[in-house]
RNA sequence: GGGGUCGUAGUUCAGUCGGUUAGAACGCCGGCCUGUCACGCCGGAGGUCGCGAGUUCGAGUCUCGUCGGCCCCGCCA
């Protein structure tokens, strides 16, 4: 640059402006040669200023543009005009002036780039993201890390505002039982053993409140080593925070403060408060989901008292086995083919599920492979249950609670979305709570968590520990925003026995505990203060907020859906001397 | 681990029933052009049809395997 330096971004070039001596600096977005006259859009993360080369005006620098290329690095010197009536460009935000050049330096030429780096470049993803650096420049893939950072901006200031302190907790620490895969880093100085990377600080945390931090919070990385999804990377970012002296509501209190000032302050948007509240119970019976999406209806319906004596075998085998028959009401719904509701079939497999009936209502009455089996009476009564109307169509589901829920509660997201019944725009919070406190894993045949093992059950189900823990409920609660969990948290065991007993249920005998949780134990024994708190998924949050389909959008760098850095090629082969270093022989790939 | 889907020029795509020399647009290169902003006009270069087998007289096209991207199930306290 020698001795130039900016004077303005190019974007904000203005009519003010005009016969100033300005100089900008950006990337050749594109050049127009005329023969004479050359323009060039110079870009930069601002927008677009129109420069002018004119061989009348500064003849050396006229003839250096002509052999600018697209994304050359320059800097320009020139003075600031007003364009002419007909050369306005209404399209730009700096369309009414341009820089007239007297001065130009070519900083860094650049290779002619693999895609056009435009807002509507139609490269895909797998191109861009292997040049994410030249996918950047482009406003639309800038944006959603500009919003990221203004949304984290606001929450430390909110968190600060309230007296929470921000603080660091290890990286590289212990790998405890229960949760996700751990990724792991071999120790150099002790052969044999392993860091692991935090699932989440949430030990820590635990320990600050007995260490008497009283408020904290973190945004911090945290790592699962999992198969990934549109909305799960390896590594992701937890909003992370722990109070002390607490009941739920204040963790919830504290929480639709922060959100709804990141609505205020980044959507313009008022939102409702206190935020909607479902059981976990409601939640599952009435969307089949834990996460429900609240933006619209299409709710579940319960048919096993009407059909528990019905002919229909698949339903009563189902009743019998301890299931239930559930059903949705399409509205209009007989509109769709045979091949539409056939369809439904392959789309419920996925979850367990055998199938799906249905019956269309019609003036005439059912129509319906299973009219036959269902009485009068009882077609009335689903009628009633569902509330369904002439023109409708009922499906039905029959299996156990979990494959009934989970194939409804998807194939009602998939049909809203199909029948465009979800308004895009809207966002719909909704806490649920009471989560059960454990369930039993028939494989592992014993207990484990619903959220972790450090979760305190509510007062009035303490004594079920003891007859039924599958029945006991706990002080948990998660914030789901538009069918996506953006939050999760739960008031923790403070006592010692308590947790002990805990750990003893989830099939962790006492020698296990006292290896993997002594720390924990031992600072809980120390006068542990009653505390709770909850973790965000900044990465969703940031994706909702922006609108984005995807996380890898709202990530500067994420991975593939391998786990694989398009960008570095991570992870990658190391040195044999590394390896020897740590005491580690790769034993060659899985045959 | 399983299911689905995609892979053709630098990029995004088309490519019929298996049939001659694999096309288009944008981009790129060269020439012309003094008010464009998707500049325009003329000309040109550019291909391991992801990779490997197989079927066939003949494969971008069919079969099998494999690698990679994406979506989903399992998994994700």
């Amino acid at each position: 640059m020698g001795d130039w330096k900016r004077s303005i971004y190019c974007g904000d070039a203005r009519a003010t402006a005009v016969d100033q001596e300005l100089t900008l600096v950006g990337w050749v977005h594109s050049r127009r040669d005329h023969g004479g006259v050359i323009f060039v859009d110079l870009r930069d993360r601002s927008g677009i200023c129109q420069i002018v080369f004119n061989p009348e005006g500064d003849a050396e620098s006229h003839d250096k543009a002509k052999q600018l290329r697209s994304e050359d690095v320059i800097a320009v010197r020139g003075i600031v005009a007003k364009r002419s009536a007909e050369t306005i460009n209404p399209d730009l935000p700096t369309g009414e002036v341009e820089l007239k050049s007297r001065s130009l330096r070519l900083l860094n030429a650049s290779q002619v780039p693999p895609f056009i780096i435009d807002d509507d470049t139609d490269a895909n993803e797998n191109t861009r993201l292997k040049y994410r650096y030249l996918d950047l420049r482009r406003p639309q893939s800038m944006k959603p890390l500009l919003l990221r950072y203004r949304m984290t901006k606001l929450i430390r200031d909110y968190l600060d505002g309230l007296g929470f302190i921000d603080v660091e907790t290890p990286v590289l620490t212990k790998s405890t039982p229960e949760g996700a895969r751990d990724y792991l880093v071999p120790s150099r100085i002790y052969h044999g053993k392993f860091y692991a990377l935090p699932q989440s600080p949430q030990l820590f945390k635990q320990i600050l409140m007995v260490g008497g931090l009283d408020r904290y919070f973190q945004i911090v990385k945290c790592f699962r080593d999992e198969d990934l999804r549109a909305d799960r990377q390896p590594e992701f970012t937890q909003l992370d925070m722990e109070l002390s002296f607490v009941q739920p509501e204040d963790v919830m209190a504290v929480v639709e403060g922060m959100i709804a000032l990141l609505f205020k302050e980044l959507k313009g948007i008022e939102l409702q408060r206190p935020f909607a509240r479902l059981t976990y119970e409601e939640a599952m019976n009435r969307f089949g989901s834990d996460k429900p999406d609240m933006r619209f209806g299409l709710e579940l319906c319960d048919f096993s008292a009407a059909l528990g004596n019905c002919q229909a075998k698949v339903f009563t085998g189902a009743i019998q086995k301890g299931g239930v028959v559930k059903g949705l009401r399409i509205p209009n719904g007989a509109t769709m083919s045979r091949k539409d509701l056939d369809d439904m079939t392959p789309f419920v497999a996925t979850y367990g599920a055998k199938g799906v009936a249905w019956t269309k209502i019609t003036a005439e009455g059912w129509q319906s492979p299973i009219a036959k089996f269902l009485s009068a009476a009882e077609q009335k009564e689903v009628e009633k249950i569902s509330q369904a109307q002439v023109g409708d169509v009922v499906l039905f589901s029959a299996d156990s609670a979990k494959i009934v829920h989970d194939s409804l509660g998807n194939l009602r997201l998939h049909l809203g979305e199909k029948l465009g019944l979800i308004p895009e725009k809207d966002y719909a919070l909704v806490w649920v709570v009471d989560f059960p406190l454990m369930e039993f894993d028939p494989e592992e045949k014993r207990y484990v968590a619903l959220h972790h093992p450090f979760t305190s059950p509510l007062d009035e189900d303490l004594h079920l520990l003891d007859s039924d823990p599958a029945k006991a409920r706990s002080k948990a609660y998660d914030l789901a925003m538009n069918g996506t969990e953006v939050g999760g948290g739960s008031i923790r065991i403070h006592q010692v026995e308590l947790q002990r007993k805990i750990l003893g249920l989830m099939g962790i005998d006492a020698q296990e505990a006292q290896d993997k949780f002594g720390f924990l134990l031992e600072a809980l024994s120390f006068g542990a203060p009653p505390h709770g708190g909850i973790a965000f998924g900044i990465d969703r949050l940031a994706m909702l907020l922006s609108g984005a389909k995807s996380l890898r959008d709202v990530i500067a760098f994420p991975k593939s859906q391998r786990a694989v850095c398009m960008l570095t090629d991570a992870p990658s082969e190391v040195s044999p001397r590394q390896l020897r270093e740590l005491g580690i022989r790769v034993s060659g790939p899985d045959k």
